[in-house]
DNA sequence: TAGCAATTTGCGACAAAATTGCAATTTATA
DNA sequence: TATAAATTGCAATTTTGTCGCAAATTGCTA
């Protein structure tokens, strides 16, 4: 079985959560796209109300599992730096199209020096880059 | 009488829109404070309806007056660049106030170079670092 | 500054999104 | 497999956001 699932039910269960069938679902459901809208994982998950979603979504914040963005408008939620690499995110106007941008150190150097300059703890930060991906530049 | 208020004023009248007073207002209150939701908005604009506030948000934008933003949670909206200096957003876990960041050009450089390694043309991106402010670290 | 045309507003009705209480089901454990 | 506790689905409700329309406001011109 995938790492990913067992540190995930090792999280739930160590935090006196059950694993369940819905839980189980909505996490594989964010393993397999970049970031998904509300309504997305409602449409993925037909055979759970809107509400177990929500719930779900609720919880997982709480512990960490996902993180919410935001892409150009609307909420989407994606799984945390805990089980994916740390990334930003393009979205491109055009085709809506929503990419994960490769690491990058002198960034995020530049991110920690920003906040401390103002005398801040930095616990987490969250980067969107919108203009026009490489595809639609050449049409 | 404020530049602001005249450089909106004027960019209204350029695009064919009426100077109203809700308009006004909603300017006003958005020159006073970082970021608001829109709960903020109707709750500070009490002789106007939630249906103009609404709907002049969305002029606002269509006009490039306001920009979107996410804090964590709730779609937020500030001025947009034109009528302020290019910024990112500090949020605070503990209190929940919304700052301002200084500009920062070695930053903006490493964002610019990563859209650009991704043969993506940037138009604008946005950045909010969250964790604990100076004043909540000291209690 | 009165009057006209055009836009905007507030209201009420709706539609969509999100939350909640509770009985029935599922899960973990022994 | 029995039991206790957590979770789910459902229905009801609240909260958010949208829309049409009559009345009011705005900009313009005489």
């Amino acid at each position: 079985m995938d790492v990913e699932i067992k540190q995930f039910k090792k999280l739930l269960r160590k935090n006196e959560h059950y694993v369940t069938k819905a839980r189980l679902r909505l996490f594989i459901a964010l393993q397999k796209t970049p970031a998904l809208s509300i309504k997305d994982l409602v449409k993925r998950l037909p055979k759970h109300d809107r509400s177990t979603i929500y719930r779900n979504i609720t919880a997982f914040e709480k512990l960490g599992i996902i993180a919410r963005l935001q892409m150009g408008w609307n909420s989407k939620v994606e799984l945390s730096d805990m089980f994916q690499h740390h990334h930003h995110h393009f979205t491109c106007h055009r085709c809506g199209q929503v990419m994960n941008l490769p690491e990058n150190s002198a960034l995020e150097n530049e991110i920690a020096k920003l906040a401390s300059s103002q005398n801040c703890k930095q616990t987490d930060h969250q980067l969107e880059i919108r203009g026009w991906c490489k595809n639609c530049l050449a049409d």
